[in-house]
DNA sequence: TCTGAATTGAACGTACTGGTTCAGAAATTT
DNA sequence: AAATTTCTGAACCAGTACGTTCAATTCAGA
């Protein structure tokens, strides 16, 4: 039982697992590019090189093959966007304080809005009428983790006297809108050009008085 | 030809134009919580108290009954939008501008984030693989037309001395993504406070030096 | 090499729905 | 009141895709 070790050079996917990521992989692929009724399933196995009856064999049916791709493309984008907050940690304490908030603004626009990322979220709302809870299930697995691991981090500037006394959690939220926000009006827009206006605003409105 | 002058009480929508209209209410209804795929032409018709028939003679296919019936509702959450923002025309010189930035963030937030606004915003990106224009079409009849509309607010802020000197349309993007950001995090989020938050921050990162 | 499990390709039944057609009813106009 | 247009209800056709079944084949492990 379980999934043997792949012995193979690993040419095709050969434990169970690993067949079943190959395949909730293509499923999350044709999904982002066709939407949910535009894809059949037959073409998500395609994708992931396998026989139709085999996605069946490893999943129960289209519904749960939508909900475990997203799901699981949810948890990579929070886990990429996460390591960068992380690296918010290493500012020392005479750093340039805006760089590093930039340096971070860009390393989150690369990591929480590549395309993966919009595809996400785009599924996540698209199909809310057929998956209730799928929304608020990616939105905890990205933005809210997102948003605490950055709070944690400017609570810690804060501390140090580098912020303004201030909630973490709404700052946390303020630098994410300034960030992103503008790309609702400009989706080409430069990342470093918004990193850099994001954290110039964010650091004469939540930097020490 | 054309449509003729309603005679009756208006029990049901008499001209071809309200008709149409009444069509075009419908479909967005039953698309906004079914989503496309799972909504039937029937249901439409049913919904606008119509036989299916007429639904067709009206409007071409399901396809065109989407695009219009979102870009019809953009247009609306557009207008409405519009009329909040041209409310700041009228701060006086010696008025509280933290105060308008509130009540034009409150409402703002009633107009481009109520239930239809985000419907809109959802039905326009869902099936944006199907309709690759209609995306950027309710962008510009939405959010492009209220940046617009408040970056000529701020420009005039700007020359009368009350905000500092800076680029209008960034500082919308700026404004709108403060207010509407931490619904991200918070969908249920108190609007009185969301602008009062964002009227605050705002006016200390653009605020006079 | 042998055994059992997993995969494959193909086909099948079923259900649903988009778009059309048609005859009759309703309403509006003349 | 007669005529013309529009709407209605029902039925119909065609296409599509889900989920299943099955025999044949490949693969993993002993």
């Amino acid at each position: 039982m379980g999934s043997e070790v792949s012995t193979g050079a690993g040419r095709k996917a050969r434990g169970r697992d690993e067949r079943r990521q190959a395949i909730l992989d293509g499923a999350f692929a044709v999904f982002a590019r066709r939407g949910y009724a535009q894809t059949c399933v037959q073409e998500v196995a395609q994708e992931a090189g396998v026989a139709k009856p085999t996605v069946y064999n490893h999943l129960a049916d289209k519904e749960s093959l939508y909900r475990e791709a997203v799901e699981a493309a949810a948890d990579r984008v929070g886990a990429r966007s996460l390591a960068v907050v992380e690296g918010l940690r290493e500012v020392a304490p005479d750093a340039d304080l805006r760089e590093g908030l930039r340096a971070a603004g860009r390393g989150l626009l690369q990591a929480c809005h590549d395309e993966e990322a919009r595809a996400v979220h785009r599924l996540a709302s698209a199909e809310a009428a057929r998956f209730p809870d799928l929304e608020t299930s990616a939105r905890e697995r990205t933005a809210l983790r997102i948003r605490s691991a950055l709070a944690d981090r400017l609570a810690r500037l804060v501390l140090a006297g580098r912020l303004r006394p201030c909630e973490p959690e709404l700052a946390a939220e303020h630098f994410l809108a300034l960030l992103t926000g503008p790309l609702v009006y400009r989706p080409d827009a430069e990342p470093d050009a918004l990193a850099r206006a994001a954290a110039e605003v964010f650091l004469r409105a939540y930097g020490p008085g």
